[in-house]
DNA sequence: TAATAGTTGACAATAATAGTAAGGTATGCT
DNA sequence: AGCATACCTTACTATTATTGTCAACTATTA
């Protein structure tokens, strides 16, 4: 049950670049270095964010990333879908797959349904502007 | 954010073992056959059970395995938590292990570790009496 | 003693993850 | 124009974890 190190990379990312950001592009050669993450490891992240419409690139010298949208509107899990393709427990409700060996009905598959609902669910509730106040919050101390 | 197929396949073992026992011991024979899981893999699930003490073991002919304690006692966060070794999201929570790359203080940790709690706490909130319940009710219908 | 069934440890195939590398393209600055 | 910056894209590799298989062994009972 673990999540992938990408799922916490651009998360921790996110933050970062929300925290850094004055309203002009932040580069990901200055997150990477930050946060101590492959630069183009970030780039495949971004890629995949960039995609998912949570936030704009600016090509060009002085480029880099800004957030697409308030902070407070971009939740956590969806940063993690983006990035993670199954949030999904198990692998049967990914599409079309029927049950799992035992053909008919499957009284686990509620379960992890439940589950799965728990943890998006858990993951949706917190905002990016959530975190991002938080680190401000230690930063001051 | 996949749970890996032990734990799906030491759930529904448990469940099919509960389901038919009547007092007597279960081969794993039988329900490697009932469930379509390879039989020596299915040893490896109970090892581990048996371990964790949620089942006993009988030797020789018409032995198997009982359940060490009533169903309803049992809860999935255990039998989970027994096969599929790390529950927590992150690597950085395992023991010892400090934080990730970015030494100090790290805001997404608590967010890893919320996630986690709710993880365990729902699978706790399930007694294999509940999907033994449900899963006589389906039969019936 | 023969058959059953659990016990144990080693091993192999596969898949996913994590990370690297390299070249390309758009943009702004001098 | 030309250079530097920084995003864009694809391909590839290494490592690890998962999933399972095999084989030999021990305890127990009929
Ligand atoms: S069919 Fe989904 S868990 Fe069995
Ligand atoms: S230290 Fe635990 S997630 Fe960063």
């Amino acid at each position: 049950m673990r999540l992938s190190t990408r799922a916490q990379y651009a998360v921790r990312a996110m933050v970062d670049l929300t925290l850094n950001s004055n309203g002009s592009p932040v580069s990901l050669r200055e997150i990477a270095s930050r946060e101590n993450i492959s630069l183009n490891y970030l780039e495949q992240l971004f890629h995949r964010l960039k995609k998912g419409a949570v936030v704009l690139s600016v090509r060009g010298p002085g480029g880099g990333y800004l957030l697409a949208r308030d902070s407070a509107s971009i939740r956590l899990g969806e940063i993690v879908t983006l990035v993670e393709e199954p949030l999904a427990p198990v692998a049967c409700m990914d599409e079309g797959k029927k049950g799992c060996t035992r053909g008919d009905v499957c009284v686990t598959h509620m379960v992890w349904q439940g589950l799965g609902e728990r943890i998006r669910g858990f993951l949706d509730s917190i905002t990016l502007a959530d975190l991002v106040r938080e680190a401000r919050g230690e930063e001051k101390r």
